[in-house]
DNA sequence: TATGAATGAGCCTTCATTCAT
DNA sequence: CATGAATGAAGGCTCATTCAT
C-alpha cells in the first residue's frame, strides 16, 4: 500500500470525523431532523460527502451517539461489581445514562420515536442498552430491591423520555426526575 | 342587530367547531404536526377558513386542548375535598392527566415542546395546569405526604414526557410509569 | 353557485389547459423526461400549481395525451365503414396514428417505455387504441388481406417506434418506413 | 525503451478492457444511461480510471460497441457474394444488424437519439453502416428487387427503432416487425 | 496511471401561507 | 365570511465530474 493511500484515508476519515462532529452539535442545536445541508454546511463539506459517509440519517444519527451508547453498555457489569448492593449499581448506571441522554438534545426523543429511519438506534439499544440495563434489573430482583414488573425496555423509554429537556425543563430537572422514578422503582420492603 | 347577523353569526361558530373537532381528530390520527390541509379536509372547509379562525397553528392546537386542559384544572379541587387524603388526589388527578395526554397523541411532545409556535399551548398550561397541580402539591406537602423538592412544573413536564408513547411503549406502559415516578415522590417518612 | 365561483374555476380550468400546452411544448422540446420545474416555467406557474393539477408526470402525460388518443380511437370504425377496403382503412388510421406521433416527440417512446410511472399512458394504450386497431386488422383478415400473425398490440408498438424521430430521420421518413411496414404487412396472394 | 514500460503499458490495456467489459455489460443490463460509477465499480477500477480512458459517456459507448459495428459492417460484402440475390443477402445482414441490436438493451434508441454526447456512436454509424447498408441496397435496386426510394440511413433508423424492446414487445417482436419492414420494401415485380 | 473522496448542480416533492373571487 | 387555486421556499437525494494523492 503506498503512502499515499493511507494519506487519503486519514483524510477521509478526517472528513467522516468532521461530518460526525457536525453532525453531533447540529443535532443538540436543531434536533435530529436537522436538514442535511445544515450538517454538510457546518462540517464545511458537500452534500454529496455526509450522503457517501452515512447513506441514511438512521446511519448518521446511530454513528453519532455508537460511542457513548456502547461505553454505557460497558459500564453496567463494572458497576454491578463495584457497588455495595444491585440497586446502587443501577442508580449510578441510570445516572451515566441521564448524563448521556441530557448532553445530547433530541437523542431521549429519537430513541423513543417510532420513525421509519431510526430503526438502526433502536436496534443498537434493544441490542445493547436493553440487555445491559436488564442485567442490573435482574440483579436487583435477586435480592429483592426492585418492584417487581419493571422491564429494562420500558425504563429506558422511561428515562429516555424524562431526559427530552427544553427551555424550562433542564438537565437538572431530569435528573432530579428520573432520580424520583428509580425511588419508586425501588421496593418499599 | 338584524337577524340575518345573527345567523350568519351561528353559522360562523359552527364552521369553527367544526375545524376544532376536524383537529382534534387528525392530531389524534397523524400527531400534532398534520399539514393543516388535512385537517381542513375532514372538516369539510377550505384552508383559508382554517387560517381565518386561527391565524397559527399554536391557536389552533391551544383550542383543540383548552376545554380538556380546563377540566382537568377545574378536577383539582374537587378531587383534593373529595378524597382521604392529599397524596390519594393527587395520584387520582395526575390518573385524569394521564388519560388525557395518552389519547392525544403528540400532546405530550407538544407541551414541552420549545418550539415556536406553542407557546399558546405553553401559557396555557403555566396559567391553568400548573396551579392546579401546585394546590395539590401544596397540600400534599402540608401533610408531609411528599418529598420535598417537587415543583409542578417540573412534574407535569415530566408527566407529559413520560406520555409521549409510541409503538413498543404503550398507554398502559406509560401509565406504570407516571404510577412509579408518583411512588417516588411520596415521602418515604 | 355563487358567480365567483364559476369564475373561479374557470380560471382554473384555464390554468391547467396552460400547463397542458406548457408540457406538450416541453415534451416536443425536450421529451417526457423533462424537469417539471421547466414545464411549470413555461407555463408561468408555481411547480406546486402543475403538481396540483397532475400529482404524478404519468397524469400530465396521459392527460397531454389522452385527446388525440381517443380521437384516433375514434376513428376507426368511421374509417372501416367508408373506405373501399378493410385494408385501405387500415392504411388510413395508419396515417392518422402517425400523423398525431410524429408531432408529438417522445409519444413513441413513452408509449413503448416501460418506465413505472408511465403505467397510465400504457393502460390508455391497450384500453383504447389497441381495441381499435385490432378491430380493423381483423376486418382484414376477414377479407384474407393481412399476413397472419399480425397482432395490434405489437403492430402499435412498432409504428410507434417507427415515429421515434430526430435530426436526420424526420416526420417524412418515420411516415415512409411505416408504409413499408404495412406494405410488408398486406396478404401476398 | 525499458520493459517497465512495455509492462505499464500492457497494464494500461487490460485495464481499459476490463472498463469496456464492464461497461457492455452493465449497458445490457440497465441501458446505456447506467451511472458510471456502477461501470466503475463493475470492472474494479476508480471512476477516474474510467473518465481517463473514456472521457465522455459517448467514447465509452462507441467503444463497447465499435468491434461488433465493424463485424456488421465487414459482414456486408461477405453476404453479397455468398447469397442468391442481392436481396438475400440484405435480409441475412439484417438479420445480423438485429441479432445484434436487440441484445444490446438500449442500444437502438442510442442510434436513433440526437442526445448530445452520443456524436461519436452516430458519426460510426454513418461511416460504416451506412456505406455497407447501401452497398447492399444499391446490389438491390440493380436487380430490381427493391422499391425504390429505401435509403440506407433510413432503413437502418427504422430498424434501430424496431428494435427498441420492452416488457411487453421482446426480440421476437421485433425480429418479427423488422421482417415485416423488409418484406415491404421489396419490390412487388 | 489509478484512485476514490469531495463537490454541488439539478431534480423531485411537500406544504405553509396568501389572496382574488 | 368562505373558498381553494396558486405560490415558492425548503429539504431530500442522485450522480456526473474534478483533482489531490
Amino acid at each position: 500500500m503506498p503512502e499515499s493511500v493511507g494519506v487519503r484515508r486519514a483524510q477521509a476519515q478526517r472528513t467522516r470525523s468532521g461530518v460526525l462532529e457536525a453532525a453531533a452539535a447540529v443535532f443538540v442545536d436543531r434536533g435530529i431532523q436537522a436538514p442535511v445541508r445544515d450538517i454538510a454546511e457546518r462540517a464545511g463539506v458537500g452534500v454529496g460527502t455526509v450522503y457517501r459517509n452515512f447513506p441514511t440519517r438512521a446511519d448518521l444519527v446511530t454513528a453519532v451517539y455508537r460511542h457513548q451508547i456502547d461505553a454505557c453498555t460497558a459500564l453496567a457489569p463494572r458497576l454491578l461489581e463495584e457497588s455495595a448492593s444491585p440497586f446502587t449499581a443501577l442508580a449510578l448506571w441510570t445516572d451515566a445514562f441521564v448524563d448521556f441522554l441530557v448532553t445530547k438534545h433530541g437523542l431521549g426523543a429519537a430513541l423513543g420515536s417510532g420513525e421509519p429511519g431510526l430503526e438502526n438506534l433502536h436496534t443498537l439499544m434493544l441490542d445493547t442498552l436493553v440487555p445491559a440495563c436488564a442485567s442490573l434489573l435482574d440483579a436487583c430482583a435477586a435480592t429483592e430491591e426492585l418492584r417487581p414488573g419493571v422491564t429494562a425496555y420500558t425504563l429506558l423509554r422511561a428515562i429516555g423520555n424524562l431526559c427530552i429537556t427544553g427551555p424550562d425543563y433542564g438537565q437538572a430537572d431530569a435528573k432530579g426526575m428520573v432520580a424520583l422514578l428509580l425511588a419508586g422503582c425501588r421496593s418499599t420492603v
